[in-house]
DNA sequence: AATGGAATGTAATCGATGATTACATGATCG
DNA sequence: CGATCATGTAATCATCGATTACATTCCATT
């Protein structure tokens, strides 16, 4: 009916025949447009209408490929729980330390400033109101590599000597729950309620996790726990 | 137009002229309702349509009292918050000890039990995407009280000689940060994919607490911390 | 007490959204 | 070459937040 077909800009790049009527890889294009969506206008400016419109495709085209709002949204997470994981694996890589606390410590930083540059994605991943965490083996697999590798740090940390309490998994539980809330405390937006400037916000959360640190440990410190 | 009118229940009994035109009371029982809805199906069930049905009255009606949904929110948050306060002022009551440590505990438990128990309301007074908080003096000086509260039983546990690291403010921030975190990871339903179920939640929390309270401390005490 | 203005509620309507259905198109494979 | 199935379109529905014009009632001033 329509003579004149929109555009259709291919950003990515990759493999996609131009101007056809079908799209080609629509389904990590949905994505890709949720991830820039919500990274630009929060949760709320993610709509099915809003990511089909910059696709290029009718409103109903995503639901040939999400069941509906909660399936393209867990498809957003689990992009997003990928890209957290890779920057926690990497900031292992830098902290070439072998001391537990510091690599726990490295996660931990990596956590917070993940969800401080990241806070949409952050709040799509914790959210089990907007996805389905359990319908997701990759969430799964991610959470449970992450909690993995903190309890056997931890685990290590007991061996070693250095734990005031040696409960593992309640200290992973609680360091979890730490900055947790110390991110969502920032993107829920608490901080100047509390008498925290945007700008101390960053320093406050590195204090606040080695307060906590510092707190487990034998060895009276102050501030940096351990410093090689 | 309509010869019959539908007939308006009034639930609370307040003084209120059954089947007149205006309500009566409109305010108060919308965010009756809204704190009603909230409470039985979550957030998103609370719809300003909805809350006109149940209040009896047409679906423009709440826009008489509020300006927009935010602000129907931030009254209810005002009231929940007002409960919320209420609670932690009623457990610091009864919690008889002078002991600073053991006051701090108690707020810490009452934050927890109540978030707990009313994990919508926790939600609408923590998220800031739904209410106006700084637009409300309400919420404003409820939480002033109890940030007041918190830091003075700090300062006094400091003046004691209780605590390892004296700075007050970033113990409150913390402490803050990890029973928000614990609450909204059980609110967020995270508990499940972390390996503890529903019936050990409320235990988990509390020790918890007691995990990072014992952090604080100079005496390297285990689990329940100073017992009188 | 009468009356006129202010407060409060109703009805109708708008644009956006999630979702469903019937239909159109074209890729793929025999 | 043609049939089948995946993929996208068009049209439609119910719900929601919000606005506007209108109706009703309360209340204060006279």
């Amino acid at each position: 009916m329509s003579t004149e077909k929109a555009s259709r800009t291919e950003p990515g790049g990759s493999a996609a025949s131009a101007s056809t009527y079908h799209h080609g890889n629509l389904r990590e294009a949905l994505i890709a447009e949720g991830l820039a969506l919500a990274a630009e206008g929060g949760l709320d400016a993610v709509s099915i209408r809003e990511v089909a419109r910059r696709a290029g495709v009718s409103p109903g085209a995503p639901f040939r490929h999400f069941p509906d709002k909660v399936a393209l949204m867990t498809a957003v997470a689990e992009e997003a729980m990928a890209r957290f994981r890779a920057e926690i694996v990497m900031s292992l890589q830098r902290e070439t330390s072998d001391d537990p606390i510091r690599r726990i410590r490295a996660i931990g930083k990596a956590f917070l400033d993940w969800a401080r540059r990241n806070p949409t994605h952050f709040e799509i991943i914790s959210s089990r109101r907007v996805i389905d965490f359990a319908g997701s083996a990759s969430l799964g697999a991610d959470n449970a590599q992450i909690q993995a590798q903190m309890v056997s740090l931890l685990e290590e940390a007991a061996r070693r000597g250095l734990l005031r309490i040696d409960d593992p998994r309640l200290i992973q539980i609680t360091g979890r729950a730490l900055v947790y809330g110390l991110a969502r405390m920032l993107i829920d937006g608490q901080f100047p309620s509390w008498g925290v400037a945007e700008t101390e916000a960053e320093a406050l959360m590195e204090r606040s996790l080695d307060l906590f640190l510092a707190g487990l440990l034998k060895a009276p410190t102050s501030g940096d726990p351990g410093r090689s």
